[in-house]
DNA sequence: CGTAGGGTTGACAGCTTTCAAGAAGTGTGG
DNA sequence: CCACACTTCTTGAAAGCTGTCAACCCTACG
């Protein structure tokens, strides 16, 4: 027991399950959230809205893809198993985020959603979602707003790998998650992580133990407090820090670069190499 | 030179320019592509195609996001410029791939497009785009298909980075990019990489030498032929077992698992415990 | 012909993975 | 209510792989 939250020091997590007060709208419209939220209630046109319990599978991967959903509340992970069977974790989906998206064009999920926790979904079967598409404006709008912010997230997933040390990734996804929770009106320094040391390990591609040992560090470095799953953020900015060490930059010089439409290629400054590891301040 | 394609044996590679013969359209309709191509000769309405030279920059990350683009021929490396300067290369553009898509939501481009030979793309302006999903069916649901698939290949791709080992890593971009090959009806055994290692190295997350060094190890067992960016897959299957090696198999037995249609999540394998009985698969 | 960039190798330090084992937390059954 | 069973989380130690630094070969290009 190290790395340890004071006993006497109780963390209330906060988890508003209504719309949070403050929700960043797409640019222009409501979020697809609220826009199923909104949605008039037609007897059996009305969007379902689904229970799902802890550990229950969501969607299967592989299996027929004949609904997508909408996260109302709650987490999931979305996995693909290997033909080995080893499971990795591609992602977590929180309020707002779309789940099975990735079976339209297959016609199969690509990958199965499960439920971490107790959660409710928006379930809309294939020929709803179409129809929506068609018939409502405003749906389609939040739905390409969500799908953009989908695959920007997606991104920014990639760059969670980009870190090769297994601390700056630990850092960058709990800062994800700190920046995701924030979103969403919950404190950006508290959270309480809904998936296990193994489901991070496998998010983030490095072994379990790897994981407790980099939450070692950066709790030693003081940027952390860590008890279990809960996680308090002490320093956000150390953290952001930490998080920004990547591999040395590319010496590739950007070359010329003709801009196609005008615009001028922008100069990035390398010239940063920083290899904070073993420099340990703490002098316990 | 080693791991060489003999020099008496040159490979021509096949690199049709032409829609190929037998592009599987997704389910129902067209390809993005087609529909593209088939759009009405409308003057000014007709989507432009754009020449972009080896080495310029269609898409700036950050810069304001006016348009989306179609690849139509050649490829595109996308990349992300961290604040330290590091280069990393979230993955490569070719034929049918959309670019710029990450821009929508959040109004600027999340990440830069680079031509990595001359190419050529559809450029659609955000309005004729917006114009466009709302008065042709065919254009929209190509373009939810093509959405989708990119999605789905985003996933692909986050499974890249679960093989831990760097050269099962390689090992599957490799059969990624043949798979694609295929997919536009070239050779899915004759390879000519449009981009350099450290290029590579970056897309996968390990440093250039080790891309080197894993060419190397793969070409040793007899998996391929290596010449530089030629690179011939010799025995496919072999390279697809070792491809297959990740991480032990997760020892959390893969159970089954309730559908939620039906009724109580069944035994969590992970973390969380399941309490709410059977309950009701809708609230509200 | 000389330079520059790309690709390959070698050597070594360092971080990660593995294998093992112990501590904590949770749920079940008596 | 407590004990037992199980899973999760944390550590330790040794082995292995990867990153980094350097050097060398090659091709393209001025």
């Amino acid at each position: 027991m190290l790395h340890t939250i004071s006993d006497r020091d109780p963390i209330l997590y906060a988890q508003p399950m209504r719309p949070a007060a403050s929700v960043p709208a797409a640019q222009a419209g409501q979020t697809l959230l609220q826009r199923l939220q909104a949605l008039p209630e037609l007897p059996g046109a009305q969007p379902l809205r689904q229970r799902v319990p802890a550990g229950s599978i969501l969607l299967h991967e592989g299996a027929q893809a004949r609904q997508v959903c909408v996260v109302l509340a709650g987490t999931f992970k979305s996995v693909k198993t290997g033909d080995d069977g080893y499971e990795h974790v591609l992602g977590f989906a929180m309020r707002g985020d779309l789940l099975g998206f990735d079976g339209l064009a297959s016609g199969r999920y690509a990958s199965a959603a499960m439920a971490l926790e107790d959660s409710v979904v928006f379930v809309l079967p294939l020929r709803q979602y179409d129809q929506l598409r068609h018939t409502d404006a405003q749906f389609d709008q939040a739905l390409q707003a969500a799908l953009s912010r989908q695959m920007s997230r997606a991104i920014e997933l990639a760059e969670l790998m980009s870190a090769v040390a297994a601390d700056a990734r630990l850092a960058r996804f709990l800062l994800y998650l700190s920046a995701r929770m924030s979103e969403h009106g919950m404190s950006a320094r508290r959270l309480l992580l809904r998936m296990n040391r193994r489901e991070i390990a496998s998010h983030l591609g490095v072994a379990h133990e790897t994981v407790s040992r980099s939450f070692g560090l950066l709790a030693d470095r003081g940027y952390l407090r860590v008890d279990n799953r809960a996680v308090e953020i002490v320093d956000l900015e150390g953290l952001r820090v930490h998080a920004h060490c990547t591999r040395g930059p590319a010496e590739d010089a950007p070359k010329d670069a003709a801009p196609v439409s005008g615009a001028a290629a922008r100069p990035s400054s390398s010239g940063t190499r920083v290899r904070l590891r073993a420099a340990a301040p703490a002098l316990d």
